[in-house]
DNA sequence: AGCAGTTTGTAACGATTTGTATCGAAGCCA
DNA sequence: TGGCTTCGATACAAATCGTTACAAACTGCT
């Protein structure tokens, strides 16, 4: 649910649990739209594979990235009957269905229904995280803030270094933050110098030092 | 609900219907605290007269006020079982107590439960909108945005001009916006230079030119 | 493989925002 | 009332971040 990547809320909803419902699997391919702003909200969308980005456009073009999307992730909570962020996939995505109504009629199943209250009240926490880091962070605890965050989300603790995919590009890791892409790109820059990230390809960051990492991450250092 | 002012969810809980159900009454001096983050979450809070203002600290003493909590707001929404901010109040405060178990058990008060839901979502999309803000935005257009919509949200519309309560100090804004207390002030004096406001004694703002200054919220001026 | 278009990286410059210092006004307590 | 403390306003210096410009790398296409 518009679902800041800072505490994507995974868990309780497993695919098997999803899948023992049946629930309808939508594929959207890389780049195309799940919704814009304004349509009508008839579903909740569960992310099973890939990744997808919400954001929110000024008219005069200025862009900010709500929340990226990733497995586990439920999206698309209404608050009235449009929604108010556009949505499109950053990569191949597969998601479940869930009608609308699940969310405001209990009665029809109640299991489901307390699952997706669950996810909104996680989605309330981590927009509340994100708030300190875009209104009281500097540039560099974000980009760093931004890698925690997404090590924790999706990093895989088998191997070593962490290598992380980064599936959205550096303008979006901008609008997310509210930075420029160049601050982005100085900031990782920055963090390469210091030898606590290497940066494998565009879209692939190895974490070299995780604990360095969060200490930037929350201004313990420069 | 950790609400920012942005879009209170004030319609659905008139006071009315609350009262009805005879919800326990609790008042709360000026500066008290309703509770710190940390604290177990048993009950959530509708603000029923004053403000209150949750806010969030890191460990460097940087803080970041979450939102203001008016009249009609729900407060206390909980994402595991502990707070995550702090909540005190900016001027004497009454608020009803709700049993947590309201909003995560259906059965027992079905009508209440999906009022509690309607606010949480409307609280997500609220704080989609605050997240423009704190990214995107600049400092005058932050100042600006606070106060129309502080103004749509409590602006007593019978009266001309329109003459806005601060319960909240300079620095609260600031912390509000992510912006210093200077930054604060000189953008309300540059309001002021402008003739859209007047400062009427350190908490009352009279909003002379209200298309102005909603202009200047969206950047379409200076 | 080669080309064109897009995205990313780097650097220099400049604007906005912040920090520091100072002063004044308002509230508080004896 | 007087002195103390807190908060707000203003000015100037400093730093951060954004803008501009251009080069390099990557992507998709033929």
């Amino acid at each position: 649910m518009y679902v800041t990547i800072s505490h994507g809320n995974a868990q309780p909803f497993a695919p098997s649990k999803l899948a023992a419902r049946k629930t309808p699997l939508k594929t959207l391919k890389k780049g195309a739209y799940l919704y814009f702003e304004g349509d009508d909200v008839t579903h909740l969308f569960i992310i099973e594979t890939g990744v997808v980005r919400l954001t929110r456009v000024l008219e005069d073009g200025r862009r900010q990235v709500i929340a990226f999307g990733y497995p586990g992730d439920i999206i698309g909570f209404p608050a009235q009957d449009t929604h108010h962020t556009d949505c499109d996939a950053l990569c191949d995505t597969k998601l479940c269905s869930i009608p609308r109504k699940v969310l405001e009629d209990s009665s029809a199943d109640p299991d489901l229904h307390s699952v997706l209250i669950q996810a909104a009240l996680q989605e309330i926490s981590a927009m509340q995280d994100h708030f300190m880091m875009l209104g009281r962070k500097s540039a560099p605890e974000k980009v760093a803030s931004f890698l925690t965050v997404l090590l924790e989300r999706i990093g895989d603790t088998s191997v070593e270094p962490q290598v992380l995919a980064l599936p959205m590009s550096r303008s979006d890791i901008a609008d997310f933050l509210g930075l420029t892409t160049e601050t982005v790109c100085r900031c990782l820059t920055a963090l390469r110098k210091a030898e606590i990230i290497r940066i494998d390809g565009i879209s692939k960051v190895a974490v070299l030092d995780q604990s360095a990492l969060a200490q930037r991450a929350d201004g313990q250092l420069n």
